[in-house]
DNA sequence: ATTCATATGTGTAGCTTGCATATATGTGCC
DNA sequence: GGCACATATATGCAAGCTACACATATGAAT
């Protein structure tokens, strides 16, 4: 029955005993410093590939064009380019062409471009959620 | 061992077995129809008490201001607020002086000033972000 | 008495994400 | 041969967020 700083009000106000969750982390500061929409980096594969056909070693470090940290984690692009296919937005082959280890090269399908537009149409409505934020706090009376 | 539609490289090149872990949900596109960036309502809440105090229940429609669905869960509000509450971002007490349940009425710290303004520059930053993507999604070309 | 508007919260399932780790192929080097 | 390294793809898991459902309390109106 903690009430901080602040008093208490009637008693039987005192429901649900505070009981904050233990989590203390501000969120909206991951590690790579900037908080980007959920799923921003299914629209960046897409735009990547449909700009041109590609495999997952080789668009790891393109994300950085998209605000992605370098050395970004492998396992979220290979997790997003399988989970694509599997909902049919692209396909691969595999290239066994060069040396090494086998490519699988992605190439973009009909629906895959149709999402592209959604994930188009979904981040400009965000920039301007976002713009009409960053109007109103340029308004704020810091002076309060 | 699938391998969907496309063929099947050489034998040991089949590792990890697909596995596709289930899943098939379009994340980004949770049920309010905009993606914002995570804990985003974060922002809003302090950018909405740095103009003015205020409590639960009169935040939750005022989000509707910023891009959050009408009909707002409360829940989502209350926990946003106790926790920044709990970070000393900002500060509460108890009005009982109108009638009816008595309001959690919140003001803001100096912290909050300053967390506030981190949430603007990550904004900021995002918005960069958006726009290029946007800038690069109308250059490709979809005779491809 | 019961219902409603006001007001504040908790419980939980389902999902994302970052980090660590595993695996495979071929090259260069001693 | 043996070893490290670059290339290439993938899984396991803990921590955390969010939507939805639900619980609870006060006072007014019918």
């Amino acid at each position: 029955m903690t009430f901080y700083e602040h008093e208490k009000p009637t008693d039987s106000q005192c429901r649900g005993q505070v009981h904050t969750d233990g989590r203390d982390w501000h969120q909206g500061q991951r590690t790579d410093g900037v908080v980007k929409p959920e799923g921003f980096m299914e629209a960046c594969l897409l735009l990547l590939l449909s700009e041109q056909e590609s495999y997952g070693y080789e668009l790891i470090p393109r994300l950085e064009e998209f605000g992605f940290g370098d050395n970004q984690d492998p396992g979220m692009v290979y997790r997003y380019l399988r989970r694509l296919e599997k909902r049919g937005m692209i396909e691969s082959q595999w290239d066994t062409s060069g040396t090494g280890a086998a490519r699988r090269v992605y190439t973009m399908t009909p629906d895959g471009y149709d999402l592209l537009s959604v994930w188009a149409e979904t981040i400009r409505l965000n920039i301007g959620i976002l713009s009409r934020f960053m109007d109103r706090y340029r308004k704020i009376d810091y002076g309060s």
